[in-house]
DNA sequence: CCAAAAGTGTTGGCTGTACACCCATGT
DNA sequence: ACATGGGTGTACAGCCAACACTTTTGG
């Protein structure tokens, strides 16, 4: 049957976890907090939790990236749902989301102390969720060529050179500017805003901005 | 946290869904029983049932199809999961798979009812399977075109214009030969086995067979 | 005048698409 | 002989990758 069975018995525990990334000073990172609680005390994690009852994946994914950032308007999808990343019974579904630096702001006063780690940096990490960060990761890098997913990875407006940066930052590897802009352009997921970065001891830039800022797939 | 707190509480109901697809006579068709149990009892839905426990998701999904179908070295592959199909509290982990016509073999003697549907012609559905379906069915037209996902829906040696008539079915419009055999061929996912089709009152064709039978994406 | 980043075009190869006819077989 | 499906090639267009110099500004 397609639901659920009115019967007796605990269901699963069902945990929410999100990958959530972003670009700083040329790197791709990701956040991770310090488990507070066995298994794994101490040790490295992605940021999750439990379902709380009544509450739907996406709300509970939504709402930990708010705690953990405190911005909700961003970039944010499911990902895949383990079954085995612990020797528990419980079922873990992933999200990930593209934070901008600016905006996102670590709350300090956790308990689980987060912090932002470059992906090709990562520490030991609780259960398996170097898993996790992979199948993000490949993700990530899958979309960039299709979508506009890095909408949210940005300011609201940007340079041309900002954003190649940022795709630089992903894939970990240069692009070539002439063709970049051509491709970006041509897709047409971004639109000149009329005003110029004037933050350079250099020619200032055209500024650009995203035409939509929710998913658009091509 | 990513994982289950050990704490007392019931879980989640967690079901999982299996939507299978074949080709048969031009078209392609999906799997769907009657439910036996409140609530829709006796409309039609997709196959699944509660995960029991101690049992990984893909396991789950891999019995359910065994047991709907009888086969089980096909592709299956996880769709998403949702947890707002029904007003209840329960989280579906949907799999899709794919099934060779002349494999898969409904148990009859089901209290369910299993019933092949053209995806065109469905009828009303129990929850929200019409969405689950769709999903599952963009999914497959996407992978099919760089992917050799289709290794299950045709018996172990075929010719390239029954290939062909697959592709049709799912995609839903013409292709034209000379192009299709080219980019089949291009890809490398088939090779010919040397064997001809004798089944004709016409000109016997070259048989092929997939170069793998688990699944390769390019 | 020097350093630093912005901006800009062309070419060649490859890939995908449109399109029509002959061949082998069975009846 | 005819009906049925099997099998094949070419030409054009669009896309992607490689590649280097000039401009603007601040110091």
């Amino acid at each position: 049957m397609s639901a659920p069975r009115t019967e007796s018995g605990a269901g699963r525990l069902v945990a929410v976890l999100v990958v959530i990334f972003r670009v700083e000073a040329g790197r791709l990172q990701v956040l991770l907090i310090r488990r507070s609680a066995e298994p794994f005390k101490d040790s490295w994690s992605l940021p999750g939790g439990r379902l709380p009852p009544g509450s739907s994946l996406l709300e509970a994914a939504v709402h930990r990236l708010e705690v953990e950032t405190g911005v909700s308007e961003v970039f944010l999808e499911q990902l895949y749902t383990f079954s085995d990343l612990d020797k528990g019974d419980s079922v873990a579904a992933a999200y990930w989301a593209l934070v901008d630096r600016e905006s996102a702001r670590l709350a300090r006063r956790n308990e689980w102390q987060p912090q932002w780690y470059d992906v090709d940096r990562l520490p030991a990490l609780a259960f398996q969720n170097e898993t996790v960060v992979q199948l993000a990761l490949a993700r990530l890098r899958n979309k960039l060529a299709y979508s506009n997913v890095a909408y949210s990875l940005l300011p609201p407006e940007f340079t041309l050179s900002q954003l190649q940066q940022a795709y630089e930052a992903i894939l970990s590897h240069v692009l070539d500017k002439r063709n970049f802009r051509k491709r970006i352009l041509a897709l047409g997921i971004v639109e000149p805003t009329g005003r110029y970065s004037s933050e350079g001891r250099h020619r200032p830039a055209q500024m650009y901005r995203f035409r939509e800022r929710r998913p658009v797939v091509f």
